[in-house]
DNA sequence: ATATTTTTATTACAACCGTAAGATTTTAGG
DNA sequence: CCTAAAATCTTACGGTTGTAATAAAAATAT
C-alpha cells in the first residue's frame, strides 16, 4: 500500500483517461488525449509504453488491437501522492496545511462553508 | 508569484536548512544535512550549486566561506506547491481533498476536532 | 614564497522525463 | 501469397535529478 510505482506528470495525463474509460486502446486514449493537448500520437505511444513497464497498465490483445487496463487505482495513487505532499509540506498533517490557507487567507467564504459542513456531516466516527 | 524554479526533492532538503538558519555557510549546511541524511558533503555541495544556478539561493563571500541566503521564500514555494498539487489531484480544490480525506476515513477524530476550531475561529472574515 | 589544507568549480554518469522519429511486425486488401 | 496500412517496438536526444569524484582556486601555515 506504499510502493506503487511513479507516475510522471505526462504520464498521468494518460492515466487520467485510462482510469476513466478502461479498457481502452491506443487509439482511444490518443484521441482523447488529442482533445486536451497537443502531443504527437508518437509520444502517446511512449507514454503508454512506459506506463506498461512500470506496472501501471496492462493490456491484452483484443482482435487487432491492444486494449488498457490499470493495474493501480486511481483512489490509491491519489492517497500516496498526497500523503507524500502533505509528508514534504506539512509534516504529514492535512491540519497543518488547512491551517496555512486559514492563515493566509486562501479560502473564500463558500470555501468555508463547505468545509464547515463537511466536517460536520461527518460528525461523530461510528462504532468503530 | 507563479513561477519560481523548480526544486528537486533532494534540494528542498537543503533548502529546509537554509530557510531555517540563513544566513548559513556550506559548512554549516552540510553538518546539519548530516544529521538526517547520509549524503556525501559532495552530494550536498552539487545540491548548494543547482540551486544558487536555479536563482533559488545567492551567496556573499563572508571572510573566507560563502554565506547562502534564499532569494524564494519558503511560504510561497510551499504555496505555489500546494497549488500546482491540487491542480492536479483535485481539480484545486482544498475542499475536494478534504472531502476525499473523509469518505476514506483518512482522519482521526482529534484531526477533526482540530479542522473544526480552525474553522470556527477563522469564522466570518471581518471587516479587512 | 611554497606546500598544504580548505573551499569552490568542473565533470561524470545513470535513471527518468518530455518529446518524438524510425524500424518492425501484424493485419487487411487484393 | 504479397503489398499497403496500421499497430507496436526500438532508438534517440537533451534536460533534470541523485549521487559523487576530480580539478582548480584560495587561504593558511611554514
Amino acid at each position: 500500500m506504499s510502493d506503487l510505482p511513479q507516475i510522471s506528470e505526462a504520464e498521468y495525463e494518460v492515466m487520467k483517461i485510462v482510469w476513466k474509460h478502461a479498457p481502452i486502446n491506443t487509439n482511444e486514449i490518443t484521441e482523447k488525449l488529442l482533445q486536451s493537448t497537443s502531443w504527437s500520437p508518437k509520444t502517446i505511444q511512449t507514454l503508454i509504453k512506459r506506463l506498461v513497464t512500470k506496472g501501471v497498465l496492462t493490456y491484452e490483445k483484443q482482435s487487432r488491437v491492444f486494449v488498457y487496463t490499470p493495474l493501480v487505482k486511481e483512489s490509491e495513487y491519489i492517497c500516496q501522492e498526497s500523503n507524500s505532499f502533505l509528508n514534504r509540506y506539512y509534516d504529514g498533517a492535512i491540519t497543518a496545511m488547512l491551517s496555512a490557507y486559514i492563515e493566509n487567507d486562501k479560502l473564500t467564504e463558500p470555501e468555508i462553508e463547505t468545509l464547515r459542513s463537511l466536517l460536520s456531516k461527518r460528525g461523530k466516527k461510528g462504532g468503530d
